[in-house]
RNA sequence: GGAGGGGUACUCAAGCGGCCAACGAGGGCAGACUGUAAAUCUGCUGGCUAACGCCUACGUAGGUUCGAAUCCUACCCCCUCCA
């Protein structure tokens, strides 16, 4: 038994950043586990984003690990933030959304988070249930349980409040409002990336203030995006989309760093941390990383359209990288040339390879441009209707064109 | 309410009457090299045009001038300090 809790915790604790109070968590997690009770475990997600990423997904693991150690895991969908719009730390204020919008973005969750999470033992819900019910009366209470002062302990706040950059007074209130999720829903733990530890406090200060045991708080770290550098994240176009086909899936995760792979086998792989460290062991001894990468997306591929899609979307890669095969599903298009014909640039850009004309001509003088398999570099060609060609610009992109005569 | 500072392309940041489609850096894209990796080197990075060239762009709207991102006026927005 007490060995069944000591993989159960390591398992929840695996990979996170912080856990605070640590020892509360284990004691309260193992009370719960001699006495067959489950623990709210509350997550918050930001509806502004329509899809989930895998950055997204270190959490939903993570409440997963939860689930499957018999606990509810509460998805809670900050609609209600949402329509206000947070501004935090830029100067360009967040479009508010709509209650349709958010609504909609809250139905595509639903069905990408349930390919990790189990629905039996997942709880949505939506912070405008509470929220909207507080009323100003309500808000100015609640602002009268937290000070300034502690506020500003904020590094964000207190950072920017040194340095003389505006601090809208609204910002102090996405904390509280958070914080309040968590007493409207009980939580026994929150979840959040690293950037959320202070909002996690907060929820454990009211709590107690309301005379509730306050929760207990695990951050994960932000997972870095394709470049390394940045978070991963939907305005960045640096991100592996859930719902990303296969192959997009798998390609994505090909070119990420020999670096970062191992940051994503840390975070987002279900290895045990001791077959990764056999991994990197072979990598010292010589083994091609390609190889590892190989597997990881596999593995990823998997989780996200089912046994078998990895290995297949690895062969089409090979195919199509390695051996220099075409990708499969290349857009064909069709368009109107006059008899003298249609410029080179010209059709690119209207079969979307490329933004505009110049651009496209751009991509001719930089011997990026193939027809047929053919490097061209004559920006004044032109394609003749009648005719059917394979583009290609650069690597990755291609389309194969018709020219009607018209 | 008063005083001062500032708004330049994806971002940061020069320019302060013509040589500015706008220095430089970052980012991005492309080529070489590769393992669609990293690192490195090279080039490109407003739109239209086969090309000559034309058209839009430096917060907004006007004005001065042969000519403005650069000068003037008004307006909008942001920041700092004081009250």
């Amino acid at each position: 038994m007490t060995q069944g809790f000591e993989e159960i915790f390591a398992e929840i604790a695996r990979g996170t950043d912080e856990i605070i109070p640590h020892d509360e968590l284990r004691s309260r997690l193992a009370a719960a586990t001699r006495d067959g009770t489950r623990m709210r475990i509350k997550a918050g997600f930001d509806p502004t984003a329509k899809d989930l990423h895998l950055g997204h997904t270190l959490l939903l693991n993570k409440l997963r690990a939860y689930q499957a150690a018999g606990h509810e895991a509460i998805f809670l969908i900050g609609d209600f933030t949402g329509m206000i719009g947070d501004p935090t730390g830029k100067n360009e204020t967040r479009k508010p959304l709509t209650r349709e919008q958010v609504q909609d973005n809250a139905e595509t969750y639903k069905q990408q988070v349930f390919k990790i999470l189990d629905p039996d033992q997942t709880t949505i819900a939506f912070n405008s249930t509470w929220l909207d019910q507080l009323g100003t009366e309500g808000m100015v209470r609640l602002t009268a349980q937290h000070t300034v002062a502690r506020m500003l302990e904020r590094d964000d706040f207190s950072k920017r409040y040194k340095e003389g950059q505006p601090i809208a007074i609204h910002e102090f209130l996405y904390p509280l409002l958070q914080g309040y999720d968590s007493v409207a829903l009980k939580a026994d733990v929150e979840l959040g990336g690293t950037d959320q530890k202070f909002n996690l406090l907060v929820g454990r200060h009211l709590q107690s203030v309301n005379g509730q045991k306050p929760q207990c708080i695990m951050t994960v770290p932000i997972l870095e995006g394709l470049d390394g550098v940045h978070k991963m994240s939907k305005s960045l176009g640096n991100y592996i989309a859930l719902n990303d086909p296969p192959q997009d899936m798998f390609g994505k995760l090909m070119s990420v760093s020999d670096t970062l792979m191992w940051r994503y086998y840390d975070l987002l792989s279900f290895l045990p941390l001791a077959a990764i460290a056999g991994l990197r062991q072979s990598v010292r001894e010589g083994a091609n990383p390609r190889d590892i990468k190989m597997a990881l997306g596999i593995e990823i591929v998997d989780r996200f359209h089912g046994p078998g899609s990895g290995e297949r979307a690895k062969a089409a890669f090979i195919a199509q990288f390695s051996q220099g095969n075409l990708p499969e599903n290349i857009p064909e298009i069709t368009l109107a040339a006059p008899p003298e014909g249609l410029s080179l640039a010209r059709v690119l850009k209207e079969a979307g390879l490329v933004a505009s004309n110049g651009e496209g001509n751009r991509m001719i003088e930089q011997k990026a441009v193939r027809i047929d398999g053919q490097r061209v570099e004559d920006r004044a060609l032109l394609l003749a209707p009648g005719a059917s060609h394979l583009l290609q610009v650069g690597p990755r992109k291609y389309a194969r064109v018709v020219l009607k005569a018209g």
